[in-house]
DNA sequence: ACCTGTGTTGCTACTCAGTTGCAACTGCCA
DNA sequence: TGGCAGTTGCAACTGAGTAGCAACACAGGT
């Protein structure tokens, strides 16, 4: 079986190159790859998972893609969310604008019990307030809800 | 120095032993070491902090630690975090009552990025409602907040 | 278009949390 | 006081992520 046949991510290349090449940094093709299979995703992708979509067409060391995935995040383009399965999977940050300010992140992602997929939920969910104990200062919010997907149901 | 002191776990022994006889299941040493050490403490604490609070009176293999950490989850007695060092962190279920029942779990959690410490934050966040696109069926929900605590502050 | 220096990449080897398989043991019931 | 199913301890393994270092390539100046 497996056809080989063009994979998504290859649509976001130039979209991928545009966003690096904002950021003043360098530009290279493992940036410019593995953002790009970023940007194709809707999901959480874990490490494991980009290397599997560029093993055809842009083979990368694992452990540059693990250092760009954490470039990507130090750059405010993506974010990392820790999984019930201890492997991190990385997720475009949706809102461009004031990415640089970390004072009050907000993340709200759903993780299905059953296929194991984890979404982004940040547009559904508006905001959480918290009232946190006196002398406790928050910095960034993360909610995770588990449960059935929609294609799991 | 390193004086030796009673470890505060001890005084939980009795506590631990009733809490396991009340779930039916076999009464083990490990067990209710294990269970001691989650009730002497207020915050996350990882199979690591467990396994060193016991090495002097309870000596335990690191093996069955886990594997008690799991059984008191699967017991409904304690739940797990996963924290951002990919270490899973255990802590006591704070109602005793309807343990059983995982229709709408949920917890909040509060992870000190100075100090590392997660606290729980069950008593004063009340709830979040969600709303999910279409076809996603939640199951429990988990909020984590980062920042600073008390005593980092 | 060619140098050149700095920041990146790729490779190997490592760490460390958590798991698996299995033999030895022990809490509980008859 | 057996017997045995469920637990424990041990050793070896898995798999994600990291460290060190030499080779390389991007960007800027000539």
């Amino acid at each position: 079986m497996q056809l080989p046949m063009k994979p998504a991510y290859l649509a976001h290349l130039p979209a991928a190159e545009a966003a690096i090449r904002a950021t003043g940094e360098r530009l290279t093709q493992p940036r410019v790859a593995v953002l790009a299979c970023l940007l194709a995703s809707d999901r959480a992708t874990s490490h494991l998972d980009v290397a599997g979509m560029l093993v055809n067409h842009h083979a990368i060391d694992r452990v540059t893609v693990y250092r760009v995935l954490e470039w990507l995040v130090n750059q405010g383009i993506s974010h990392r969310i820790a999984g019930d399965d201890r492997v991190w999977r990385f997720m475009i940050n949706p809102e461009q604008s004031s990415a640089k300010s970390p004072v009050h992140g907000h993340h709200a992602h759903f993780t299905c019990e059953t296929c194991g997929q984890t979404f982004c939920l940040d547009k559904t969910i508006p905001k959480v307030d918290v009232k946190l104990p006196k002398g406790f200062r928050p910095s960034e919010i993360d909610l995770l809800v588990r449960g059935r997907c929609a294609s799991c149901a």
